[in-house]
DNA sequence: CTAATATGTGAGCGAGCGCTCGCATTTCCA
DNA sequence: TGGAAATGCGAGCGCTCGCTCACATATTAG
């Protein structure tokens, strides 16, 4: 038999009381983390928090990293998803607006509620999660890549693997920090600049093309 | 009596014999933190490691808390000193080559030790150096700003503030996500095209100026 | 209704943690 | 050189943590 990894789930809810007590946990772990970090965010407290017992929480989590992996794999799964329906939803647009697009939904997406934001990113590194993470980037990449490749005349890059991941990135940090770590900033002022970064980045130069 | 905050350091050496054990359990501290990791890097563990007893270590630290926090507190001062020597040494070089030269440095200062930068830089929010690490960062834009005020000419961007924030933001998350999370790509490349993208970011376009 | 299954409970175990304190050793300086 | 000051030591205290298990209750199926 496989090893069992420490984050799989001990065993799914079957009736739809379970399924609520494991929102529940999830739930719980959220505000727990938002609200005491991950040092005093100890299982008795998560349970305690979700209204229910420790033995109940351990049927369905193997342990406390297991919790935090549940919650920052259901926000990863939620942005991808998001992102990834709008660029194929600005397929058809040219780079500018599609651009302004999806760095506008980037932004909203970090506003809707950046302390859990950012605990989730802070708790990244130690659920083991940066795999998945950069996983789902590549995934996101690949799609941006798909879209530049028959744009390619209008393109300054040589070099398109390298500039959709600096691409990537870039929209992604850039958006955490101004939203999550620096607020203040007016939504429209930074959705013009990063926008104006990335398209002046990858576009070429009018008279050459 | 003010409130002693548990990073604080408890008492100083003044012996050289004490300055030594003090650089031992700093530098067992990430050792321990690089090859542990944060949960099992424990006091006795960091001390073992540092061939000093726990009682030495609590001379001098107060917290296991202070332990991190100081080594957080010394990458961050190497860092930020390397870098605004930097920018007073290309303060007179075009934007262009200031840029390449700002670019090329902060990739080979995330080069030396990645995974330390790496472990450092996850255990940042968890030192409270959040803020710490703004402040800094807010140094530097200031010293950027101060570089590109006089060549305003050349620039495209009429809100200065935002675009500098924007501008060493992307530099440092693209050093990072390029150098310490995604090794691979050619330092050479690399340096190109975070410059590319920085500069065509800020000057503006030839017929207008 | 009843038996079987799914779900929920929480006292408490063992482990490891952060940290203290009384004492030993080294260094300094009059 | 001797006593004071600085430094080093590590057994072990008190506590909290992650987690289990024997049992209680709710739900479903026949």
């Amino acid at each position: 038999m496989a090893l069992r990894a420490r984050t799989d789930p001990r065993k799914s809810p079957q009736q739809s009381r379970s399924e609520a007590t494991v929102e529940a946990i999830v739930q719980a772990t959220a505000r727990v983390l938002v609200k005491e970090g991950y040092d005093r965010a100890s299982t008795n407290r998560i349970a305690a928090a979700a209204g229910v017992s420790v033995g109940s929480l351990y049927q369905y989590f193997p342990s406390k990293e297991a919790l935090v992996a549940a919650l920052v794999d259901r926000h990863i799964e939620e942005m991808t998803a998001m992102l990834e329906a709008s660029i194929d939803a600005v397929h058809g647009a040219p780079i500018p607006v599609a651009a302004r697009a999806l760095v506008e939904l980037m932004i909203r997406a970090h506003a809707v509620n950046p302390k859990l934001h950012k605990v989730i990113a802070e708790q990244v590194p130690r659920t083991g999660r940066l795999n998945r993470l950069h996983e789902v980037e590549r995934r996101v990449a690949d799609r941006i890549r798909a879209y530049l490749e028959p744009r390619r005349s209008e393109l300054r890059t040589t070099n398109l693997e390298l500039s959709v991941f600096l691409l990537v990135s870039a929209v992604e940090s850039l958006t955490h920090a101004a939203v999550v770590e620096h607020p203040g900033f007016s939504v429209e002022a930074l959705a013009d600049e990063i926008t104006a970064l990335v398209v002046r980045y990858v576009m070429c130069d009018p008279p050459s093309c």
